[in-house]
DNA sequence: TTGAAAGCGCTAACAC
DNA sequence: GTGTTAGCGCTTTCAA
């Protein structure tokens, strides 16, 4: 291990030529003879030399770096944009720095990043932010680009990109009603982010468009997590219509519901069908598997970081919101309502 | 928004002040009458100034930053470890950054990142690396401070923060002994951190103390997915002889063991009993929950941050090894041996 | 309490 | 090809 603090003008004077020519040749820009080359390459290596990168940003050079800024990292969701954007981060030759403010969004949290990233990205983006609106404020007033994604609150002059809620949620209800589900419950998760509203509303909308009341005992409010899906279910279940079929604002409650379903000994989709929201990974590997809907992650990172490194460079965004359907992925967990369903009752009724 | 390139001089300019008053308004450090401070705050939030983090470094202080460098965000584990570090990190005031290498640790990209890393943070900490001989030699000569948490493959130099999987494992492996258990079969992950390895060595050492003989036809070669760990199931599962048991090397392939014991119909722990090995969040919500092992997550990201915080403070590292025991955690899928064991088959014989 | 000057490590721009 | 000069934005001297 050498000393700290080896500069470029140490290897210079090792290897016997001017600065220049070292920097030359560690930058890799500019004519260098194979010879200095070499000479400086040994002389760096023999000092154990790294480049010192505040020195280079500070000629006001790009830094090749995009920092993403994330409350909760355990979230899978998040963990699927991150990924998501490494990839394509690096696709475009840069690299991604990931900060987990751990929830804490508020505007000295806010104040802080933004002055870390001053400099040291160029640029940042949020995923899922669930921010305070002095913080929106902070990041409008930023002068680095930035792009927000899944971000649903207020209405902002950062750019967006964003995955579509409602539709979807509309469309897995639809297709519940489509199996012959009448009693369908609903699993809220907390308002924080606002994508739960949102999924609310393609829930009701479905519903209405099927010319099915709401009945507000169908629905439960959770908190997007596993525990308050298991609790949800329960709930649910022993309502004395109890729902046919549950759709879940996100599929970590999904996953509690299976399991309060288990616990019942009712089988799916047999006795009771469920959807989730997000297509996380374990979405697949349940038991039966999940239908699910999914963002587009991919797809997403993608736009979000062209919309980014167009602002970067200087040129004028394209759009200020970029909105992506999503995609509805039926698997197992989801068949025709049973036979002893609601509307089958009913039909006895009338006989 | 404001115009990029905002400057002290520009605010010190407005402010009809010196560029130095400007500068130690600030930092807030030094001395400056409230009247010149309150100039400068307001010139500087008229013109949107961010101080440029790259210029403040320049001039050799610390960054307040810790980076932590990554194979794989979506392992569970690495999850863990990082929201752990995150929060310890937060304590002692600084701020974590994480680069998500995908699985990249070849010595060109060590390169990269140790060019980054420097003089951009004031210390970097692997998480369960998985990196080539060139990048750990990359590592060990960068004149910043580093901590490696949970490698395992060789000898280094740099100062490692490890769990135990040894002791864990035979504590496992003992427990189902105790429990009545004769044949128990394992599921190895791969070996490229060397985890999978030390795992199955407390396996053979816990039945080699129980005087039972290892069974090759017992061990199956899974890769630390869910997926292989469900095939790995069915395939001992079909054997003449099954386990009554079976130890997967992390909780990943214990949960597909799970659903591979459910698809057969069998119960779980009366018909077979499950350990897995990280204890990540799912591993207590599966049903039945899942007996496991755990890093001390918390404690090593502790451990971590001082070792690394010592180093950055120039102090000598405390300890070049600190290793922590894992802990135990019984819960539901584990029981005693079923009554048709082959230990019972064997007396039945003998009668 | 404030200001002027010097310099951190590097590279763009211009000479040689 | 190579070296010299200047300056990025800030803070650490030191002097006023």
């Amino acid at each position: 291990m050498k000393k700290a603090g080896v500069t470029l003008v140490d290897v210079a004077k090792l290897a016997g030529v001017s600065v220049m020519s070292a920097s030359r040749t560690m930058s890799g820009e500019g004519y260098v003879s194979e010879e200095t080359r070499a000479k400086v390459q040994a002389a760096a290596k023999q000092l154990g030399y790294a480049p010192n990168a505040a020195a280079r940003l500070m000629k006001g050079g790009k830094t090749n770096v995009i920092g993403v800024v994330v409350n909760d990292l355990t979230s899978s969701v998040v963990n699927c944009f991150v990924t998501a954007l490494s990839e394509e981060v690096r696709k475009v030759g840069m690299d991604l720095f990931i900060y987990n403010s751990l929830g804490d969004m508020g505007s000295g949290n806010g104040a802080r990043i933004s002055q870390m990233l001053h400099g040291l990205w160029d640029g940042l983006v949020y995923v899922l932010p669930r921010m305070t609106d002095d913080y929106l404020e902070t990041l409008e007033k930023s002068s680095s680009p930035i792009v927000l994604i899944n971000y649903f609150r207020h209405e902002t002059t950062l750019p967006v990109v964003r995955g579509d809620n409602v539709n979807g949620a509309h469309d897995a209800v639809r297709h519940l009603v489509d199996l012959g589900h009448r009693r369908i419950g609903f699993v809220r998760g907390n308002a924080y982010t606002g994508q739960s509203d949102l999924r609310e509303r393609g829930y009701m909308s479905a519903l209405s468009d099927a010319g099915i009341e709401l009945d507000p005992a169908l629905v439960y409010q959770g908190d997007f997590s596993q525990q308050s899906g298991f609790d949800g279910a329960r709930e649910l279940l022993a309502l004395d219509a109890p729902p046919t079929a549950i759709f879940a604002a996100n599929d970590g409650m999904a996953l509690g519901v299976l399991n309060a379903i288990r616990e019942k000994n009712l089988r799916i989709p047999e006795d009771i069908s469920v959807i989730g929201f997000d297509d996380i990974p374990t979405a697949a590997m349940t038991q039966p598997p999940l239908t699910t809907l999914r963002h587009p992650f991919g797809e997403m990172a993608q736009a979000a970081v062209q919309e980014l490194t167009r602002r970067i460079q200087g040129q004028p965004g394209r759009r200020q919101r970029i909105e992506f359907p999503s995609e509805f992925i039926i698997r197992a967990s989801t068949g025709p309502a049973p036979a002893c369903s609601t509307s089958r009752r009913s039909r006895r009724q009338r006989a």
